[in-house]
DNA sequence: TCGGTTGCGTTATATTATAACATTACCTGT
DNA sequence: ACAGGTAATGTTATAATATAACGCAACCGA
């Protein structure tokens, strides 16, 4: 059972997804050892937190978690700490949804394209070369320099869809 | 001078402003009176303001400026209004904003991609069929059925860009 | 003009996010 | 081990965005 595929995907609900958080966390770790980046213990929960599942999570959902946790905790605590797995390329924002996921490429600069289950909550990242060469075709003919991109498909996903018609 | 082309573009710095606002205008009226929609004085009002600029614009600022023109307006005002216009298509909603600018559209559904200035804040509405048709290939590769798109790419427009080296 | 529906006013509150400053933990050089 | 600086976290307050709930008024069709 693998967890994330070359291209994207999303989740088998009988994936192994113990698989995936230890890849992630894993990932994670070695990328901020790379670059002398400190994945502190509240960082390293907050992220865990956030991989629980393949659902996109509010800020206030993680806060709530981390409080129950022995810890209380402000908006700040979370704020900054989702700027730091932001920032270092450990997590990506929705903005359709105000809501944190994981990323599967930890560490790398690239722009994430999601589709995102409105039924059942889970939310695809998928490497979008062909999204990406349509889009800068038309940054090109627009001559725009292209920055930080926002590419957020909601719809059904297939395992919902299918279970639709029983 | 046009406002808008077919498949999108920024506005020109020189270009007839007081022609898009009219054509928005006209647009909005027409489509609402083609399927028995109340375009009261308020709705108008708003949506005159969002063509006010390029630019997305915020709900509160919205608030206060109908506010100052005689009335008194509280949050739950802007929001039904702006709903109303997003319901029918009038206007559209910039996730990684918050903010909400005039549909070149008016009344259309389709869905709208942006290339939004970060220099000079104004949105280019792209009528994107290449972008689309990435997506929905990569959509039909996941068995994904698409519902709501947010597709907003950050970045240089071309004015600002060539300003830049002045 | 009656009566229902739609739009708007008003009050209160939810949700998401940040500013500013205090304190603690950690690392570095000695 | 310790001093001193930096980075991380705690804490308090507040900003910015958005919605719930209820009542009144305007509009419109019969």
């Amino acid at each position: 059972m693998v967890a994330t595929k070359v291209k994207g995907c999303f989740p088998s609900p009988h994936h192994d997804h113990h698989s995936c958080v230890a890849a992630a966390l894993a990932s994670a770790e070695a990328h901020c050892t790379a670059n002398s980046l400190r994945l502190t213990e509240l960082r390293r929960q907050v992220l865990e937190l956030i991989w629980a599942s393949h659902r996109p999570v509010g800020a206030y959902t993680l806060l709530e978690q981390i409080s129950g946790n022995g810890r209380k905790a402000a908006p700040p605590t979370i704020y900054r700490t989702l700027s730091f797995l932001l920032e270092h390329g450990l997590i990506h924002r929705i903005a359709s949804l105000n809501a944190y996921i994981g990323c599967s490429h930890s560490g790398d600069d690239h722009t994430a394209r999601f589709f995102i289950c409105d039924q059942c909550g889970e939310a695809a990242e998928v490497d979008g070369t062909v999204i990406d060469e349509a889009i800068s075709k038309d940054a090109q003919r627009l001559g725009f320099r292209i920055g930080k991109q926002t590419v957020e498909v909601a719809g059904v996903c297939a395992e919902c869809d299918s279970g639709r018609d029983k």
